[in-house]
DNA sequence: CTTGGAATGTCAACAAGGCTGACTTAATGT
DNA sequence: ACATTAAGTCAGCCTTGTTGACATTCCAAG
């Protein structure tokens, strides 16, 4: 029903949108705040975080698969991974049925960042999500998924089928 | 109303708030796509939107005013403002009342790619809030201004109340 | 069987854009 | 007169994106 009407309610100014815009950007930086503090302790960035949550998530995926989720070239995800391995939080098996591809796991150590970064992570979210209630929270989930790339949607809903 | 139910009606687990940690990256990516295509015709990068979308939106800002908004360095912004006057994008004016600062401004050409860039990112925020329909947009406001880091919201209200 | 092409992953080098630190210049305020 | 503030510059570092070249592995067509 909120459909229904919402074609017709929607006037949208330059001047809303706009809002809107800044509102992401300002919430993005809040969104990876928490993390980057403490991947700044062990001079980590961004890249490693995005590289082990996903890794988390899709245990024994090949290095292609995490190219296609994170959407950068394989020489910049290798370098990032190189060093979570060195570092001893990640692990990587040569495929037994293709030996080209390599099988990427998270090890003990791995999991236990994953979980801080994931914990600040969550914690700023949950307040976020109780501050605002749960009717703004469906609300925000259908904007951001409306606002995926259709590829990227694919990929996003592709993560909670294949619970492998 | 919907706050006085709320706290009792939001049962968050962790599974759902990692869907929406998902979600916040794969939108993010989604917002930032269209100016990026353009950026990249004339080698400009993301630092340069930035810039370029606030000086548009508080024309004559000083230096100063910018590094707090953008959180960044003086150096590194330095850097961008240095490239974008040079190709007469951007002005800057030493202020009348205290000399020592800079007063920053959109050329006309400033002012075309400006408007290139917000057209490209409204059209898709304007897309997505039509999809997602008035209800969901007053809630996607709500939760991305919880997630804001208290500094950062100041800055945020700062900018549509002092409409000078 | 072999050989050529596709898929996969690695190495090297470069650029953008963050950062720190040291310093200058000019204007302001005390 | 002197300390402070705004802005800019130079040098150098790091992360993380990019391309190009290359090695390995697999598979399919000749």
């Amino acid at each position: 029903m909120a459909e229904s009407t919402g074609e017709q309610l929607l006037f949208l100014t330059d001047e809303q949108l706009r809002q809107g815009i800044e509102a992401m950007f300002f919430a993005y930086r809040g969104f990876t705040a928490d993390p980057d503090r403490i991947l700044d302790e062990m001079a980590y960035g961004r890249a490693h975080h995005r590289a082990i949550h996903f890794i988390n998530c899709a245990p024994g995926t090949t290095v292609n698969n995490l190219l296609n989720i994170l959407g950068v070239t394989k020489q910049s995800l290798n370098r990032v991974l190189r060093r979570l391995i060195e570092d001893g939080l990640v692990e990587s098996k040569v495929g037994r049925m293709d030996k080209r591809e390599r099988h990427l796991f998270l090890t003990e150590e791995g999991k236990a960042l994953e979980s801080r970064l994931s914990d600040a992570q969550r914690a700023r979210m949950r307040a976020a999500y109780r501050k605002a209630g749960p009717e703004a929270v469906a609300g925000f989930r259908q904007v951001l998924e409306a606002m995926m790339d259709p590829d990227m949607r694919r990929n996003y809903h592709a993560l909670r089928e294949t619970k492998t």
